[in-house]
DNA sequence: TATGCGATATTCT
DNA sequence: GAATATCGCATAG
């Protein structure tokens, strides 16, 4: 029998005009499109099923004390990698958003593995596949993140890049962000209702 | 399902 | 020195 693993899916690359205006906006937008990351000769696709928007202004955000070299890559204009460390050993994968010079960012908190499911097992160290790329820091290990991926155009051909919807979404949820300290009441966390992808306490994950 | 803890490194105070 | 957009394992309910 065929693994899941070796069917091809038809995605293709998202423009950067097609992304909407405002780091929510796209935060919801990317419930249910999908991202390709190349490796080698062997690709990784997963849908994405969870996001959170850190929009201009706001005081939980990377870039909400200004440009630095750090978090340079949020002020590159929307569908830039911002890639950083956290927890001293996790990486975290964002989507930057808004105009360039604007500095604003949608987390990736999770993936439903659709292709390269195998090497997100390898890397993962578990064959469970709820578990391979379901939460920030998973999802960086299953899609093989480091920093030399920080500032990659996501609407380019190349390592790493953006792709359409593998399936239809149906609903998708919102709630408050998930380990956060400062600006928690506000509802910037999407997900797709149902999907049992998505991390965090089922709480969170109703509507 | 919830809560607690330790691991670990970069950034900011 | 403290905090951190986390995870995996432990134990309790």
């Amino acid at each position: 029998m065929q693994s899941v693993s070796h069917v091809a899916y038809d995605v293709r690359r998202l423009s950067r005009a097609g992304l909407p205006l405002g780091t929510a906006e796209l935060a919801r937008y990317l419930v249910g499109k999908t991202i390709v990351r190349n490796v080698g000769r062997s690709r990784i696709v997963g849908r994405i099923v969870e996001t959170e928007a850190y929009p201009p202004g706001d005081s939980s955000g990377h870039a909400y004390r200004g440009e630095t070299a750090s978090n340079h890559s949020l002020f590159l204009g929307r569908g830039f990698a911002y890639v950083y460390f956290t927890y001293g050993m996790h990486y975290m994968l964002n989507v930057s958003a808004e105009e360039p010079g604007v500095g604003a960012g949608v987390l990736l908190r999770a993936l439903e593995p659709l292709e390269g499911i195998k090497l997100m097992e390898r890397r993962r160290r578990t064959e469970e596949l709820v578990d391979l790329a379901r939460g920030p820091g998973r999802l960086a290990v299953a899609l093989q993140i480091d920093q030399r991926l920080d500032g990659v155009d996501l609407c380019v051909d190349g390592p790493l890049w953006l792709g359409t919807e593998a399936r239809k979404t149906l609903h998708i949820g919102r709630s408050v962000r998930i380990g956060i300290t400062r600006e928690v009441d506000r509802l910037m966390r999407f997900f797709e209702v149902g999907n049992p992808f998505v991390s965090g306490p089922k709480s969170l994950s109703m509507k």
